[in-house]
DNA sequence: ATGCAAATGCAAATGATTTGCAAAAAGAAA
DNA sequence: TTTCTTTTTGCAAATCATTTGCATTTGCAT
């Protein structure tokens, strides 16, 4: 337990210097001004924990300066996605969901009653999927695995 | 060799037996009314190897009876998705693609550059699968597994 | 054949996302 | 700072996939 919560720790202190990458850097390096709506914008996204779609963002930026538009949530989330900052999901199928790429790669799991996005990583999988791709002759480009699962019943 | 021939052939003649469920039955149980647009939807499922798109199937399906809406068509794939004759995907994030849920369960992997889909089925990542969902405390209800690759270079 | 609930076609509505365009803001230069 | 050029924005209208309301047709049990 006390080995538990030393890891907990450092778990905690990697968050906490890995946190916010300089996205502003990273845009102006890309020739992308920056602006009053992107940094607001690239401020929900790097101090949220969660998965928030277009219309949430939006909701959070207008509570911090009400001029911006949903369009510009919309057309800021493309322009990130194409730098590869953050990670585009389509859960169920329903509207696009949003979280910052800076951590080690993931998959997640639904809650189908609740909605909410537990987080896990498996190297056995990512394994076992190079090799079936491999074995199709393709190179895995990249990938989408979604549990979509029920708090079980059963004794843990 | 001789014995992959073997195996080739059990599975056309299992695939052969298996092919076309009696959907039409399963729908007049369901109380459900078997009508000429249904006839001739279901009939596009069961014969294709595809995975349509709701405007694909509407336009194969106006080649067999031009008064075919493409409405009927949605509301036909709701149907049949919700009596589990058939499953939806939304690769990358398009429009809902079909197939008929006959087989044995399989993923999916979506060649990037020519939008050929491939199935494949892996018991071990199954198991996985379950393993990391009983982990975290839940049961898989069901879940989506999609590669998405270009076909490599390197020597198989 | 008759009757009635269920299903259809069509057009209009929805929801998510994109786009055209004139006005505003960013950043380089002066 | 002021000026200038280019990018970005907000807004409204457009697009795309899908759903829905409603009058009409159809399936099918009687
Ligand atoms: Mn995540
Ligand atoms: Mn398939
Ligand atoms: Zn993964
Ligand atoms: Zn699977």
């Amino acid at each position: 337990m006390q080995l538990n919560a030393f890891w907990r720790i450092i778990t905690l202190m990697k968050h906490a210097l890995n946190q916010k990458p300089d996205y502003e850097k990273e845009l102006r390096k890309a020739g992308v001004r920056i602006t009053r709506p992107r940094r607001i914008i690239l401020d929900i996204l790097t101090s949220t924990e969660d998965h928030p779609d277009a219309m949430k963002i939006f909701h959070r930026a207008i509570e911090i300066d009400d001029s911006i538009s949903l369009s510009t949530v919309y057309r800021t989330m493309n322009l990130l996605e194409e730098m590869g900052a953050i990670h585009r999901h389509a859960f169920n199928g329903g509207p696009s969901r949003f979280e910052q790429a800076h951590g080690e790669h993931h998959d997640h799991l639904i809650d189908v009653d609740t909605g909410d996005v537990i987080e896990f990583q498996s190297d056995k999988i990512e394994k076992l999927q190079e090799e079936i791709a491999r074995a199709l002759g393709y190179d895995i480009i990249h990938h989408r695995l979604e549990l979509y699962g029920r708090k079980s019943k059963r004794p843990e």
